[in-house]
RNA sequence: CUGCCCGUAGCUCAACCGGAUAGAGCACCAGCCUUCUAAGCUGGGGGUUACAGGUUCGAUUCCUGUCGGGCAGGCCA
C-alpha cells in the first residue's frame, strides 16, 4: 500500500517538477485519524525549489494523482500536507492477508538466512544472575527472537571467564568456606565472595557432589586441600545455578565459549603474533602495546603486562576473530553500558588483524544499569557483600512475563529503576496483563460461539466500517513495518509498545460492540477481525518471549 | 579534567531518524457490569520537553554552551 501511494506519488511529483528529481518521497502515518490514513509532506519540500506556496503545490500534485481504487478521499492540510484516506476495502483485506498468514505474518525474508551471533549475558560463573543480567538477558533474547522473525540464521551464545583472577577469587572464598572459616573472620579472603550460596557449593564440595550445567559436568573430590578440584566444582556448581535462573526466565542457549579454552587452543598466541605481524604493536617499558590510536582511540592500550600475561580485550579480540572465522556476517553483542570501553579496543583490533573485518563490526547494544529500590531506598548491587536481588526472586515475586515484560519494554539506553515494592503491589498493573488480556478475551469469545476458526478466512468482511473496526485494521496493517523497524534499530521496546496500542485499540472496540450477535454477516466479519487481533498478539507476545494466555 | 549514554506530567516510560493539538500507564476526580472475562471502557485535571542560544516553513528530535544524573577513562575484568 505504501510503495503503491509511492508511486502514484511520484508520477505526479514529475509532471509539476520535472527538473527537481532528487528528493525522496516520505509517507508518513498520521497520528491522529483526522489527519487521514497517509500524510505527505511532499508539497512542502517541493515549496522552496519551485517557489511557490506550499497549498498551490499540493493541489497541483493532488490534480496530477493517477487514479486508484485504495484511495477514496484525498485533503490539503495545515502548511500544505497532503493526507490520503483508504477506501474500506483497502484496509480490509489484512485481515484475509493475516488469518491466512498465521503465525508467519509479521515475519519476512530480509535477513536471507545469513548467520548472525547474539551475545548477551555473558555473565562470569561467581554468583547467581541478578536483575542487570535479567535485563540483558530480556533484551538479548527479544533481539534473537527479533533477527529471527526477519529471516536471519540466529546463534544465541554465552560467554564466560573460567580462569581468571575473579575465579582465583571464589576458589578461595569457597575453600575458605570449606575449612569453616566464617566470613567475618579476618582470615577469610579480603575481597572474597560473602554471598550464602558460596556455602551450599563448600557443603556440596565436601559431600563430593555431581553438578550437569548446560555445557559441564564435574564431580567434586572433596578433598580441600585440591585447589584445581574446588575451582572446577565451583565453576560447573554456578553455571548450573545460572543455567536454573535463564531456564526460569525461559532463556535458551545454543553455544557456550570459555575464555580459558581461547588460551588453550592457541587462538589469544596466535592472535597475538598475527597482532605483532601487522606492524600495530610495539614494545614499551617492558609491555606490548597496540595502538588502538591508529583506529580512532585515544590513547594507546596494553596488551601483555610485564608480568607476561595478556590483559583482558587481548583474548576479546581472538574471541571476536573466531566469531568471524565461523561465519557469521554479523554479530551482536548485548551488554551492560560499564562495558563500552571495549567496543573502540575490539574493533581496533580486529581492524588491525587486516582480515577484511568490516569497520563497524561487531554491532553493540548497551543497556544502561537498573536501579533496584527497595523501601525507598537503593539497593546497592554488590556480589561480595552478598545484598543484591537475584533474578530469581524477582521472577518468583513478580512473574517471568512480567518481569520480561518490564526489562524488554524500555529503551536500552536509558537508565531504568526497578522498584522491587511497586512490582509486587502492582504486579496486577503491568502492561504485560493488559495485553495478556485482549488475547484471553478474545480466545474466550471465539470458545463461546462454537464454529470453525478456519471458516473465518473467507468470510465477507465488507460490513466492517465503524471507526473503532477502521482504527484496529489500520493497527493490524502495521504490524510488519514494526517488526522490521524493530529489527534495524534493535530495539525490542518498540514491539512492546506497539501491543499495548493494539491491546488498547481492541478492548476500546470490545467495549463498544458486541460481536455474538444475530446478524450472522456481520458477526462473522467481526469475528475474522478479532480472530486476526489474537493472531497479531500472539505473534507480537512471541517476539518477547511473553506467554498468549488463553484464560486469565 | 576527557569520552559515551541520559534529562519529557507527581512517579515509571513513549513519541514512526525534522512534522500537524507532545502521548500512555500508575496515582487523583466523575461515570459504565441482569448482556461475549470490570486485570476492561468513557470523560476530566495535570507540561515553558532541564536551561540558554543557533540552524528553517517547522525542533522533544539536529548543532553549540551551561546545569544535573549514570558509566567509563588500570600493565583490573
Amino acid at each position: 500500500m505504501k510503495t503503491h501511494l509511492t508511486q502514484l506519488l511520484a508520477t505526479a511529483a514529475k509532471s509539476i517538477a520535472p527538473d527537481n528529481a532528487d528528493f525522496t518521497i516520505l509517507l508518513e502515518r498520521p497520528k491522529s485519524a483526522e489527519h487521514g490514513d497517509f500524510a505527505t509532506n511532499l508539497a512542502l519540500v517541493l515549496a522552496k525549489p519551485l517557489k511557490q506556496n506550499p497549498r498551490a503545490i499540493a493541489a497541483q500534485i493532488i490534480e496530477a494523482l493517477p487514479v486508484s481504487a485504495y484511495i477514496a478521499k484525498t485533503e490539503i492540510a495545515g502548511a500544505g500536507f497532503i493526507n490520503f484516506f483508504l477506501s474500506p476495502q483497502s484496509k480490509q483485506v489484512v485481515i484475509r492477508d493475516i488469518l491466512k498468514a498465521g503465525n508467519q505474518y509479521g515475519r519476512n525474508d530480509t535477513g536471507n538466512k545469513q548467520k548472525v551471533q547474539i551475545e548477551f549475558v555473558s555473565a562470569n560463573p561467581t554468583g547467581p544472575l541478578h536483575v542487570g543480567h535479567g535485563r540483558g538477558a530480556a533484551v538479548g533474547d527479544c533481539l534473537a527472537r527479533l533477527l529471527d522473525a526477519n529471516g536471519w540464521d540466529v546463534t544465541r551464545e554465552f560467554y564466560y571467564n573460567d580462569a581468571g583472577a575473579q575465579i582465583d577469587n571464589l576458589t578461595a572464598s569457597v575453600l575458605a568456606r570449606c575449612k569453616g572459616i566464617s566470613t567475618e573472620h579476618e582470615s577469610f579472603p579480603e575481597n572474597g565472595y560473602r554471598g550464602e550460596y558460596i556455602n551450599d557449593i563448600a557443603a556440596a564440595y565436601l559431600t563430593k557432589h555431581t553438578v550437569i550445567a548446560d555445557d559441564i559436568e564435574v564431580t567434586a573430590s572433596g578433598d580441600i586441600n585440591n585447589l584445581e578440584s574446588i575451582r572446577a566444582f565451583s565453576v560447573a556448581y554456578l553455571r548450573h545455578e545460572q543455567d536454573l535462573d535463564l531456564k526460569a526466565f525461559q532463556i535458551k542457549f545454543d553455544v557456550f565459549s570459555l575464555e580459558s579454552a581461547l588460551y588453550s587452543n592457541g587462538m589469544v598466541e596466535k592472535t597475538v603474533q598475527a597482532l605483532i605481524k601487522s606492524g600495530h604493536t610495539y614494545e614499551e617499558n617492558n609491555a606490548l602495546w597496540l595502538k588502538t590510536t591508529d583506529f580512532g582511540d585515544d590513547k594507546d592500550r596494553v596488551m601483555r603486562k610485564t608480568d607476561g600475561s595478556y590483559t583482558y580485550f587481548v583474548p576479546d579480540i581472538a574471541y571476536h576473530t573466531d566469531k568471524w572465522n565461523r561465519g557469521f556476517v554479523r554479530v551482536i553483542n548485548e551488554q551492560g553500558a560499564d562495558h563500552h570501553s571495549t567496543i573502540t579496543r575490539v574493533r581496533a583490533g580486529l581492524q588491525a588483524l587486516d582480515i577484511n573485518i568490516p569497520k563497524g563490526w561487531p554491532d553493540y547494544v548497551l543497556h544502561q544499569m537498573v536501579t533496584v529500590m527497595r523501601n525507598g531506598e537503593e539497593v546497592k548491587l554488590s556480589k561480595r557483600a552478598g545484598s543484591y536481588v537475584t533474578l530469581r526472586d524477582l521472577i518468583e515475586e513478580v512473574g517471568c512475563d512480567a518481569t520480561r515484560y518490564f526489562l524488554a519494554a524500555r529503551r536500552a539506553d536509558s537508565q531504568l529503576v526497578f522498584d522491587i515494592d511497586l512490582a509486587r503491589s502492582q504486579s496486577n498493573d503491568n502492561p504485560v496483563y493488559y495485553i495478556q488480556y485482549a488475547h484471553a478475551r478474545i480466545c474466550s469469545v471465539l470458545s463461546q460461539w462454537h464454529g470453525d476458526a478456519a471458516s473465518l478466512m473467507h468470510v465477507d468482511l465488507s460490513p466492517l466500517n465503524t471507526s473503532h473496526e477502521t482504527v484496529l485494521m489500520q493497527r493490524l496493517s502495521e504490524y510488519p513495518e514494526v517488526v522490521v523497524n524493530a529489527a534495524t534499530e534493535l530495539a525490542p521496546h518498540v514491539i512492546a509498545n506497539y501491543l499495548k496500542d493494539l491491546a488498547s485499540d481492541f478492548h476500546s472496540y470490545y467495549n463498544e460492540y458486541k460481536f455474538l450477535i444475530d446478524d450472522e454477516q456481520l458477526k462473522l466479519a467481526r469475528l475474522g477481525l478479532i480472530s486476526a487481533t489474537r493472531q497479531v498478539l500472539k505473534n507480537g507476545l512471541d517476539l518477547l518471549g511473553v506467554t498468549a494466555k488463553e484464560r486469565m
